[in-house]
DNA sequence: CGCAACCTGTCAGCGACTGACATCTTTGTC
DNA sequence: GACAAAGATGTCAGTCGCTGACAGGTTGCG
């Protein structure tokens, strides 16, 4: 909030146009993320220094870190928005719909993706499986997945059966859904990108779906 | 192997008894387990130090990462032996069980487990849920016992309906099971041990679990 | 124009972790 | 019991991720 001259208030929406400030922080955050893709697949995640990053971009160590919060965060921000078009696919499926199908519906958005461009998600599988904790980190942007998705599929479960303090079959029944999508990915990754994703995703799903056994 | 001057070889085999070596470097780990959780415990996992823990089980910190790889494995390789806990008590269950059923009568073993001491239970969730870094470890533990139980589902499975290359189905399973334990154990801490981790993975497995809908 | 907000680099420091070296004890063998 | 290999330990120095504090420059806006 600032205060201006006469004492009025002039509060900052966030409807506000981007402006050239934040336009251009942007900017070099998408130039950060280019030049320490381009490093990774390279020569790799560990073996790239955040100094080499920040020397790539023609920056300091220091002013990286004013970009992203670690570095992991460069190759992990890649993944916090496909939670959000994932909620979004999950609401847009018909209400008729059971939660497990539309979860497998909503999957959709990311295996369309992936066909659209392998090459890249192969890319992206590949470096955040090698380190530990990149692939710590991946888990962990699942597990914001899960937050988001749950709620939503909790209205599709509808009211427990009985008592259930705490229901658990919303986010059990998301993590499962995810699991398997986890799952899928991974085979398909091990595919080379042969495999169809679209089969592996509707494999893994059936294979747990109710009614399989 | 060890040359000896007859020119003769004596080859080490592992079916030696523990030796008074191994079984002091057993004596270290457990000790500095013991000193580190109460740390942790006492004062959280962030706020302590490699070189405090050193310190208190009278050693240098150098010495500390000669028994672990590294911090975090103080707290995690209390994990690893559920894994194989788990993978036998899966072998133990009647063939004429069903994976799923079969994986929520394992699991019972942890439950059990913690069912004894549930105080012990609940402070390794709060302490493994502080830290992210530990969060993430907890999650590739689960990985591990992921890849040691698929075979096992894979066997229950059969095999495959049709060519299915690569039968992602048993990894399937296994992974949504555990995600399933996962969501009750998280349900149970969030209830301070309060609900009975029976009902939580019944109610979770049973949720997802074929025929459900 | 002038001021505040923002961005920058530099420096110093912490904490996890590792390699190398020297020292001392234990263990197995003759 | 002497001897050599193997193991354990401490110290030192160094890397890497990450952070706070300070100082100076640039930009946007009234």
């Amino acid at each position: 909030m600032h205060v201006t001259s006469d004492g009025s208030y002039s509060v900052r929406v966030s409807v506000r146009k981007p402006g050239l400030r934040e336009r251009t922080r942007q900017a070099v955050r998408d130039q950060l993320m280019a030049v320490a893709w381009e490093l990774f697949v390279q020569q790799g995640y560990d073996a790239t220094t955040v100094d080499e990053i920040a020397e790539a971009a023609g920056m300091s160590q220091r002013s990286f870190f004013r970009y992203f919060g670690s570095k992991e965060d460069v190759v992990l921000v890649k993944f916090e928005a496909v939670g959000a078009l994932l909620a979004a696919a999950l609401v847009e499926r018909p209400v008729t719909e059971d939660a497990w199908t539309a979860l497998r519906r909503a999957f959709d958005v990311i295996v369309l993706a992936t066909e659209r461009d392998p090459r890249y998600g192969l890319a992206l599988l590949r470096i955040t499986g090698q380190s530990p904790t990149l692939r710590a980190g991946r888990l962990e942007q699942q597990i914001r997945w899960q937050e988001l998705l749950t709620p939503l599929v909790a209205e599709r479960l509808g009211a427990p059966p009985a008592d259930a303090d705490p229901d658990v079959r919303p986010a059990a029944v998301t993590a499962a859904a995810l699991a398997c999508l986890n799952i899928a990915n991974v085979a398909w990754m091990d595919s080379d990108g042969t495999e169809p994703l679209d089969r592996l995703v509707d494999d893994a799903m059936r294979s747990v779906q109710p009614g399989a056994f």
